[in-house]
DNA sequence: CGAGCGCTTGATTGAGTTCAAAAATCGTGG
DNA sequence: CCACGATTTTTGAACTCAATCAAGCGCTCG
């Protein structure tokens, strides 16, 4: 069996046997590094499974500034849901941040390991609300906490993400420079 | 008929008829300017349609320091979803801004609502994803645009809510300061 | 009328940005 | 495997936006 079940099972928290079911609905899609899953004014159609590798979502502002929504390693989904689900343009793109293998999980999918598994979409408006669940803290902390506050909790949030992203695309998920966060590593490391 | 069921009919785009028969599943509730209907470390039981009033959802940081996360004026829906889904305490106070007038919809509610009008449930699904959509914008925008881009992105949000809230308060919910929200104010109107 | 609250204004401070350049690291082709 | 160019990170200096601290004004409500 292949190892991407197991995980799917995990995530949707039915059994494996269950996932069997639909593993011809999956599409598995490997992607390099810089090559994009999404882009601003696409559908976002599908959710992606990382299951190998690391992916990103962000936009890009007036001034071309990117900033970052998300990351998602290995075993985390990805997807803008407003544009899945109301069928809008998305504001936003998503790409790979390492070479990496997703499951591309369609709706159609979600359907009907939904039949086969009646609990999955229970599991699914879980997952939504846990979502909502992070929006509103990250809202929460941009509105309240420093730079290096922010940094902290990146480092909770996405345990041993820091090492295999550049130090820019961190900056560009907190909301600050790359200078920035350079100098606020700089004086975590002189206060211990 | 009540006005309201004509706002609830319109809010879950469904027939009158279908609102009257749940009508009295619905509890209205008045409440004072500064009364509560969620404190922090409650669970969110319910959700809160606001008919008649103003009403705000905030949380309460480190410093002692108040971040508003939304508003809701008349046929306005607040509620923190991720407490009312997933039975955790919340993070957040709901209180009135104004003497308010709100309808107080069960869990319940939306189940008998959606048994005799089965697109309600759709609705609902509508709404959540329309909510994610805000809060993703929230998010870029915290990221990407300065004090007065969100002022005047809150003034398009929320029409003819700064003349009915206190001027700090929509500070709290640009994340600024009272004197930076007065500042900017008095930068805009000497570029006119 | 006076106390309290909200808003404004001024002066100062400070966190983070910008611009510039050096240092370190990465990656790719020879 | 090394070398060279490109990218990333660090550091410095000047600057800017917004925060802080403080004072004063105006309004409301008891």
């Amino acid at each position: 069996m292949e190892n991407f079940q197991i995980q799917i099972s995990n995530l949707l928290e039915v059994p494996v046997s269950a996932v069997e079911l639909c593993a011809e609905k999956i599409k598995i899609k490997k992607i390099q590094k810089g090559q994009f899953l999404l882009n601003e004014g696409e559908i976002c159609n599908d959710t992606f499974f990382v299951n190998k590798g690391l992916l990103r979502m962000y936009n890009i502002d007036k001034n071309g500034k990117e900033h970052i929504l998300h990351f998602a390693p290995e075993n985390w989904i990805l997807v803008d849901r407003s544009s899945l689900y109301l069928n809008q343009p998305s504001d936003y793109y998503i790409d790979a941040v390492e070479d990496s293998e997703v499951l591309v999980l369609s709706p159609e999918y979600f359907d009907f390991i939904g039949e086969k598994q009646p609990s999955a979409i229970a599991r699914q408006n879980t997952l939504l609300h846990l979502h909502i669940n992070s929006l509103q803290k990250r809202i929460t902390q941009l509105l309240g906490a420093t730079a290096e506050e922010r940094y902290l909790d990146f480092l909770k949030t996405y345990p041993n993400i820091f090492e295999r992203v550049p130090q820019w695309m961190v900056a560009s998920y907190l909301g600050i420079t790359p200078e920035s966060l350079s100098r606020v590593r700089k004086e975590l490391v002189k206060k211990k």
